[in-house]
DNA sequence: TCTGGGGTCCTAGGACCC
DNA sequence: TCTGGGGTCCTAGGACCC
């Protein structure tokens, strides 16, 4: 079973999975929450993470809002505050980076740490560095912990799932095994769907069925690089390098947006992306990043993807500049007489600001002159609220209301009863075109 | 799978070159 | 201009994750 060693742990690999990490994190900002049963996603009408109270009342994530008031009235709804789930996660990382600096941000609510080799440094067992941790992370944050400890990343994310809430559970390579043998494939880190469906028509449906498949037979049936190194990792080796470039040097930014119903107006579908560069636009600025080529995509009511690539000349974080490139591909990806529901923008190559080089035409120094004028319309946005300023080829999109927003707005405002596009004034800006 | 939004990585195949 | 063989770079799209 093992590849190459009958150590514990050649290499000593942490993951931390933070229980329940949204609602834990609205308990832990605010006691009255504690000890009840809290539901975060109040603002998208289905749960998105409940707390281990409203877990025990058989209340499951993405279910309707209006259901779980019916069935617990008791429950807690609160909207979710990314914000403050971000804080949350830069102090766990922080506080796991106090041990090693060996640390993969993984997600909003997950980490890995390699510990390897730091046994002597810690007058510890990898086991009591684990639960050093965890504790201080639990003490800290005030939320529980799932926390794994193995010889790879694969098995680190068995183990901290083996005892949720709140568990510690260390794998050495020579019981990896016993943990592989009731487990379906498709519950395997990095197994999806269509893989999993791939290796039943093989007659593999468990891990350990997986594990115990030899070279010959991987070759044989054309097995990708990244389910063997799942099948490596499976059999105590070590494959997953951790990541550790920090989270916030971003390699890609997307923004996409569903709307309900789906439309077949091409100047609707073209208002949606305009305001999903908007918002890339401004998270780039916000990252003083700028991409050097982009792609959109249109989604239709089945679910089929068209994109379109495209480069900048110059690198730039200007929607205005960015919305006119995709206005002159946009016909290499709409087809009229289909209905659309979702569209999409990436911002990719992001590159520094300031890095950006002048091409031969200087195109760079307009793009540079430009600056002063999308700070402003940040600070503006930041302090007068999202979508105060905005570009005119967004309006459509903006004043699009989701059928329920909708109903509240009539309710609230029943005796004003103006038609959306006169409660904001629209007028003219040089460089900007229309803005209201 | 029954469908929200934000990301990363891998691979097959085409273009181009010697 | 058919023909080998081999290499690199790029992109579209698939698969997966939280």
């Amino acid at each position: 079973m093992q590849p190459f060693s009958i150590r514990s742990y050649p290499r000593a690999i942490l993951h931390f999975d933070g229980d329940s990490f949204f609602a834990s994190v609205e308990q832990a900002m605010n006691h009255r929450l504690r000890g009840k049963p809290v539901v975060t996603g109040g603002e998208r009408g289905a749960a998105t993470a409940l707390s281990i109270e409203a877990k025990r009342l058989g209340l499951t994530r993405g279910m309707p809002m209006k259901q779980i008031r019916e069935l617990c009235p008791e429950v807690i709804v609160v909207k979710s505050d990314y914000t403050a789930y971000s804080i949350y996660a830069r102090r766990m990382y922080a506080i796991v980076r106090r041990y090693t600096p060996m640390v993969e941000e993984y997600s909003i609510d997950e980490c890995f740490a390699d510990i390897t080799g730091l046994r002597g440094m810690y007058h510890r067992s990898y086991a009591q560095i684990g639960e050093m941790i965890k504790r201080e992370l639990e003490e800290s944050l005030g939320i529980t912990f799932g926390v794994g400890l193995a010889p790879n990343k694969v098995v680190a994310k068995i183990a901290s799932k083996h005892r949720k809430p709140g568990g510690f559970t260390a794998i050495p390579a020579k019981e990896v095994h016993t943990f592989l043998q009731n487990m379906p494939i498709g519950q395997v880190w990095g197994v999806g769907y269509s893989m999993q469906m791939a290796l039943h028509k093989l007659g593999v449906t468990t891990a350990l069925q997986f594990a115990t498949k030899d070279e010959q037979w991987l070759r044989a049936n054309k097995i990708a690089k990244p389910y063997r190194e799942i099948w490596w990792e499976l059999r105590g080796g070590f494959a997953k390098e951790l990541s550790l470039t920090h989270n916030d040097d971003i390699g890609s930014i997307i923004k996409t947006r569903t709307f309900a119903p789906p439309t077949r107006e091409r100047a609707f579908v073209l208002s949606q992306l305009s305001k999903n560069i908007e918002s890339a636009c401004a998270k780039a600025r916000g990252h003083h990043m700028r991409p050097r080529a982009v792609s959109f995509f249109l989604k239709t009511q089945d679910f089929i993807y068209r994109t379109c690539e495209l480069d900048l000349s110059v690198a730039t974080n200007d929607p205005a500049v960015i919305l006119r490139l995709v206005e002159a591909h946009f016909d290499r990806v709409f087809v009229p007489n289909i209905l659309y529901r979702t569209t999409g923008i990436t911002l990719r190559n992001l590159v520094e600001e300031g890095a950006a080089t002048l091409d031969l035409f200087g195109e760079a120094q307009v793009v540079n002159e430009r600056q002063p004028i999308l700070t402003a319309v940040d600070s503006l946005n930041k302090k007068y609220g999202k979508e105060t300023v905005i570009l005119a080829a967004s309006l459509k999109a903006v004043n699009h209301l989701e059928p329920n927003k909708q109903r509240n707005m009539t309710t609230r405002t029943s005796k004003v009863h103006l038609p959306l596009e006169q409660r904001k004034k629209t007028i003219d800006l040089p460089y900007l075109g229309r803005v209201r």
